[in-house]
RNA sequence: GUGGGCGUAGCUCAGCUGGUAGAGCCCUGGAUUGUGAUUCCAGUUGUCGUGGGUUCGAGCCCCAUCGUCCACCCCA
């Protein structure tokens, strides 16, 4: 039997009994961003391979194992994007958009990793991204944190998230950190477990937030990063907190929030669920002080995060939020060629008269009553029908489908109006 | 990359200790000629994921393979 070709594994279609949901998170999100200031920017899929190991960091697992890359045809290597803050930074240097001023960006699309897939996590996935450049201060990162509680609001999903905050200081005082770390687990070796051992010198911090129940103790007893915050980081966390707790916004501070790409510092946070599983992070950030620096441009203060799409629209779907209008208005039903003919005129009409108006036109053989089955399940409110009768009195009969209401016989002029009261 | 569960009609699934396939939904037609959500009647749908093995005989047992889901890992 010939196989047939099938979805690449890890990436979805998203068909249209979920398109609609899928347009009503992106416009609750476009929208809250759009009210805080930001504007939209368009990066390509593709970028160059050296562009994500700079700033992802060459140890860390997605530039280790998970990124999409391969040659281009002139034996330059190209890699599909695993995130999109690399992208947005290379775009504003490039463009100058940096140059003595600020920018508050959004961004939205696929990104790739080649992972197991699992639930909420696929290999390719789409984030909803917001970076602001050129602003060093606590006041940025509370914007963007008050920013993501209000999109989570806004989508009915607040009690469903906590917020977790961690600062991971500057990259000195972090040195400095992660040699404690070090020294505190060597000491205590033999308790870890393989996966720990193996990252005790490549990246103890990541110890940090293993599920291993049996390292709890351990790690509940190692030295907390906010022991060893330089004072800079340290005033820069007290005023965020300050600034949060005037908004009300909860948070639970984490010591063992760690962000897995490199170039993180200071602020790092997490919106959590417990909802989705394994999978329960829907939206996570924090600064990047030393990101634009380290691609080439002058240093820049960075902050951003990024939100998971599809792990927005499980929550949703659970919810039944259902906001987004598709299902046409009117259905037209025909019977006979001279109907046909005046039908699909008519349409065409309707259309140019009232743009905003959904007609469906019958097509194909059906009987009548076959017809009018397929206008009730279009969810039409109204059918429109057309037989010899009609053409030759230039008149369309008017079928009311959702509530009771006689049926009439209108003029073209009639109908147009008659219909524009279902326009909205 | 490592584990475990599952793969039967378009969808959701049933199939008893091995005897060459079923239900509901959906779709189509009909219950007198041009009037839809209900009801009734009728009909279509499958090399039971794929390949091999055991057996007189396999959807059911064994092996392999692919796919999928969940978890580890990782992260949005």
């Amino acid at each position: 039997m010939q196989k047939n070709i099938q979805a690449i594994r890890g990436m979805n279609d998203i068909l249209p009994e979920s398109t609609p949901l899928w347009r009503y998170l992106e416009g609750v999100l476009q929208t809250v961003a759009a009210s805080y200031g930001y504007q939209e920017i368009r990066m390509p899929l593709l970028e160059s391979t050296e562009l994500f190991k700079r700033s992802i960091g060459e140890v860390t697992d997605i530039v280790e194992k998970e990124m999409y890359t391969f040659a281009d045809r002139n034996g330059d290597s190209l890699t599909l994007r695993p995130e999109g803050t690399a992208g947005c930074v290379r775009a504003t240097i490039e463009s100058g958009l940096l140059h003595n001023q600020s920018q508050r960006l959004w961004y939205q699309g696929p990104m790739f990793r080649h992972e197991r897939p699992q639930r909420g996590r696929y290999r390719q996935f789409h984030q909803f991204g917001v970076e602001a450049f050129g602003l060093a201060g606590p006041d940025i990162d509370a914007e963007l944190i008050l920013m993501s509680a209000r999109m989570l609001e806004r989508l009915g999903l607040k009690d469903n998230a906590v917020l977790h905050l961690n600062s991971l200081g500057t990259v000195e005082s972090r040195q400095i950190y992660r040699e404690k770390l070090i020294h505190y687990f060597e000491q205590h070796q033999a308790q870890l477990d393989e996966d720990s051992r193996n990252r005790l010198y490549r990246n103890p911090m990541r110890i940090l937030d293993s599920k291993n129940p049996q390292l709890r103790d351990l790690i509940s007893r190692a030295p907390k990063m906010g022991d060893y915050l330089d004072e800079d980081s340290r005033r820069h966390l007290v005023g965020l907190l300050a600034m949060l707790d005037d908004a009300r916004i909860p948070y639970q501070l984490d010591p063992c929030l760690v962000r897995g790409l490199d170039y993180y510092s200071k602020t790092v946070f997490e919106w959590v669920t417990d909802q989705l599983g394994a999978q329960g992070t829907l939206c996570a950030g924090g600064r990047f002080d030393t990101l634009v620096e380290h691609l080439g441009g002058k240093p820049t203060g960075a902050a951003g995060f990024a939100i998971g799409m599809e792990r927005m629209v499980e929550l949703l779907r659970d919810r039944r939020v259902h906001d987004v209008q598709v299902a046409p208005q009117c259905y037209l039903a025909m019977m006979g060629e001279a109907a046909q003919r005046y039908g699909i005129q008519l349409a065409e009409t309707l259309r140019s008269r009232l743009p905003q108006l959904r007609v469906l036109m019958n097509c194909g053989d059906a009987g009548f009553k076959a017809q009018l089955k397929r206008a009730d399940k279009s969810g039409a409110a109204i059918a429109l029908l057309i037989g010899d009768d009609e053409v030759r009195q230039n008149r369309v009969t008017v079928k009311y489908l959702r509530e009771e209401r006689t049926q009439e016989q209108l003029l073209l002029e009639q109908l147009i109006e008659r219909l524009a009261t279902f326009v909205n």
